[in-house]
DNA sequence: TTGAAAGCGCTAACAT
DNA sequence: ATGTTAGCGCTTTCAA
């Protein structure tokens, strides 16, 4: 009941007062930046802080009902550059605005995710950030209806009708790929996906078939692996493409990471980039312009994603009254030297994007 | 006062006691597990927090004196693989003693490691673990005066001498690298280090010159390459290197990621490695063998790393009177198809590792 | 086995 | 401008 056992408390608001020799309240105030207080006690009582080490217990604070000037935010992917940066991202904007950031990583293992959301919508953070790969869950609806301040990061675009999120045209990058792609001439184009819970995997496949279907391309299931997203995912589903006896001229892969592997499976062969093999990564991590050759991919715009998304968790703790909107940031096709016509490709029409319209 | 503005409380502990006609004393018993309540009660009270949706709030459990069952983790870097695999080995770890973690980020800005301190130590958590690249600071010993548990994730060895401390034998790691990079007949070794603040870094330069004089090969200043651990300085170093009029025929790169980026570098200019240029890193993440050709490495045995951090550090929480102690872990050169004998050396004498002894 | 009550450190009325 | 006081949600004595 006292402090953590065998552990000597730390000073406190109390230990403060009395010796600065003034109220608690007063300390609190100054604490808080009040208006009203005597500059000599002022600076008595910031004295005495600093005689005692004195640091204030953001729990005590929150359950007060004061702020926690903390916000939480949940991944469930570290070690990817494309959290990385989002993450930096978040956290200066966060910074600038005199905020904390609290990380939790469920690791993919989706059952976390509520745990945490609980931990910190219960006083600990005042709003939370969410950076996870799955479609609507329980827990944001109790969120919304408790008007607790949170924000979706989504790679995505399909969403429940009542979060706030902030997105890219992601599903039209996918489409920009294939659309370059089959311009180029390949037919025979290699999808690697992701796990199929995660919603911007499913969408980058239907964008893959909906581009094929539109150009009267047929759809060939050998040609879509599953990854998860992590390098290694995508060395094996590279590996099981370029294994088939009817290799892909061109390899799309759903994030860069495993554009990445492709590369390294491609080079262990002596497979040629892009000569023998085009790829296509998604997201446009630092990296990828430094492959070699640089990597075409689809950029998302990372850093003003986080920032973006800080921004309106922040405005919706400041007025939770108002709700936050959807903001949908633009990708880009960035074309940079993976990608070429396939070997056997003789160039037998002009390059036309007409054949690739309506998808 | 009530609760943050405009939102709506959840329900509490007394909310549940009155849904389930108990004192909320009781509740709490339930919640914290205790012997003596009559089942009876006991379901009413498990079916009230379901009927509320019922959660604990962390904060006041942890400042009535509970424990918050939280550990706080401060890293640097996020989105380097050496960085996620301790991580994920902590999480896991302390998921199987029903802990959760707290990670905060200082993205290589030192001040702030002392404001998570603050936050994770005062309440919040029931102990930390820090992984950042510094020496000695005043804030843990701050943390041991107040006997709070923590304990340091380092990547080298130089420590205040009262923090207990997971390493490697990373001093000795770096010591094989040059070993095997001299016994293989190179003569100029490039080395790409850390920022001069990351005692690793300086570590590992350290070895390198020692290496260097221990076989009488002489120092020369413009093969040493300052980087910080990511791969942009690691291409940025790799090209200095390699525009030397003079060029190494091998790199030592002070981790995996800025190794990668030589071998980027590297392809750009059509040098093949490792038989125009030899390369090694440091760490062993998992994409380090996936390389082509795979990568020589050091390595660090990083899930055992962050399992034994939390191990120790869980036992300091349970335990705060017995102090943790040092553990030092073994580091292993990995040899793997990035290195050979330099170009124009001719193998005068049969592999030997006496000229290298002492070092 | 259960309830009542104190108190963790703090904020925010409410007094003065 | 400052002090007093009532909680915030919970754990933990102490009584019963």
């Amino acid at each position: 009941m006292s402090d953590k056992p065998g552990r000597p408390r730390s000073a406190t608001i109390k230990d403060v007062a009395r010796e600065a020799g003034v109220s608690y309240s007063t300390v609190s105030r100054v604490l808080n930046d009040y208006r009203h207080v005597h500059p000599d006690k002022r600076r008595r009582v910031l004295d005495a802080m600093e005689r005692l080490g004195y640091t204030v217990n953001l729990q005590a604070r929150s359950l007060a009902g004061g702020r926690s000037q903390m916000v939480g935010l949940v991944v469930h992917d570290l070690g990817n550059p494309y959290t990385a940066q989002i993450v930096q991202s978040i956290d200066e904007e966060l910074a600038t605005a005199g905020y904390e950031l609290a990380l939790h990583t469920t690791h993919g293992h989706h059952h976390k995710e509520a745990v945490y959301v609980d931990l910190l919508t219960h006083g600990l953070a005042d709003g939370v950030l969410m950076l996870i790969p799955l479609g609507p869950t329980p827990y944001l609806r109790q969120l919304r209806d408790r008007n607790y301040p949170y924000v979706i990061l989504s790679d995505h675009q399909q969403h429940d009708g009542y979060s706030p999120v902030v997105t890219t045209t992601s599903r039209q990058g996918a489409v920009d790929v294939m659309q370059c792609l089959i311009e180029l001439g390949h037919r025979r184009i290699g999808f690697i996906g992701g796990r199929h819970d995660f919603v911007s995997a499913a969408e980058r496949l239907d964008a893959y078939r909906a581009a094929l279907a539109a150009c009267n391309l047929s759809f060939d299931p050998a040609l879509v692996q599953a990854g998860d997203y992590q390098y290694r995912s995508g060395y094996a589903a590279a590996t099981a493409l370029l294994d088939l006896p009817q290799p892909p001229t061109a390899i799309f892969a759903a994030n860069d990471l495993m554009a990445f592997a492709v590369y390294d499976v491609a080079r262990s062969r002596g497979i040629r980039i892009p000569k023998d093999l085009s790829v296509v990564g998604f997201d446009d991590v630092p990296q990828a312009s430094y492959m070699h050759p640089p990597l075409t991919t689809v950029r998302q715009p990372l850093i003003e994603m986080g920032r973006t998304a800080a921004r309106l968790l922040l405005q919706a703790i400041e007025n939770p009254a108002q709700p936050a909107d959807m903001v949908v940031l633009p990708t880009e096709l960035v074309i940079r030297d993976s990608c070429q016509p396939p070997a056997h490709f003789s160039r037998r029409f002009p390059s036309t994007t007409a054949e690739t319209k309506g998808v």
